[in-house]
DNA sequence: TCATTTAGGTGCTATTTGCACATAGGTGAA
DNA sequence: TTCACCTATGTGCAAATAGCACCTAAATGA
């Protein structure tokens, strides 16, 4: 194999792919039903199987920023009827864009995480077979 | 929802549910297969379906020296009948119990993504829905 | 001799994230 | 009316992670 230890590996950008950020696409989903604000946001995420509690509130506010320089949301303050003021997001073409393409990044995830499964299942299987005939030889 | 945006979160630890450092379990499970060293298991790397290149050397490398800080693994310098000298790791106990929590963390993780999925595909099938209707009122 | 392969590493920087903490309006009970 | 609590949005800081550029060095072969 070329010189692989040294530099290089294609300068497409290296692997990126990973779980890292995926409140993300998460939030970009539930602002395709319709705006939101934060805080309602939070709440909602619980849809998504999270055991537990998904994220800090401050990873949230943070995420809505980022994309909204992204431009892949805007928002306005809106003074609700109860308690402060929220800052209620809506998701732009390019969120919807970028919605689809994470999906697709997802699924490559998936595929990727189903062939480490298949690897540590195959090789487990051998495994405990061998360890069955090493059992025998014992007896 | 009591003081949700404020601070607590459970002090279980957060949720750290994610694929970074997905690496770490991928060379733990090259190494049930027997000893190996970083440039080996770099080739190797390949079987786990990633597209392209799996990642930089340099973060191979550091994965291993940490996997030996906190126990996981221990090595030696091996002098080969060709080439440079080789630091050969081999996994230990705790390791091997190691990587037993990494998959049940990756099975969760499936578990998770799969239900974004589930939100994804469920939303979009009503919103396509909604457009049939829509177009229909404009005919 | 000199480029290349094999092998293992360091330094720097950007990004991400969790935790603690700040701020502030609204609501209801004592 | 005071005070606790909920709603809502944020900042500051530290640690972990990862990519890229770069360094070192032995072996190999043209």
């Amino acid at each position: 194999m070329p010189g692989r230890g040294r530099r290089g590996y294609g300068a497409q950008g290296g692997c990126r792919r990973r779980i890292g950020r995926f409140l993300e696409p998460c939030l970009l989903l539930l602002l395709h039903s319709g705006e939101s604000h934060g805080y309602e946001l939070l709440e909602n995420l619980d849809r998504f199987g999270f055991t537990g509690n998904p994220a800090d509130s401050s990873t949230i506010y943070r995420i809505l920023r980022s994309l909204e320089e992204k431009r892949f949301v805007t928002s306005i303050w809106s003074e609700g009827d109860s308690g402060p003021a929220r800052r209620v997001y809506t998701l732009t073409e390019e969120g919807n864009l970028y919605l689809n393409t994470w999906v697709k990044d997802l699924e490559e995830t998936d595929r990727i995480l189903h062939s480490f499964f298949r690897e540590y299942h195959n090789h487990m299987e051998v495994h405990h077979a061998n360890d069955g005939e090493t059992k025998k030889r014992k007896e």
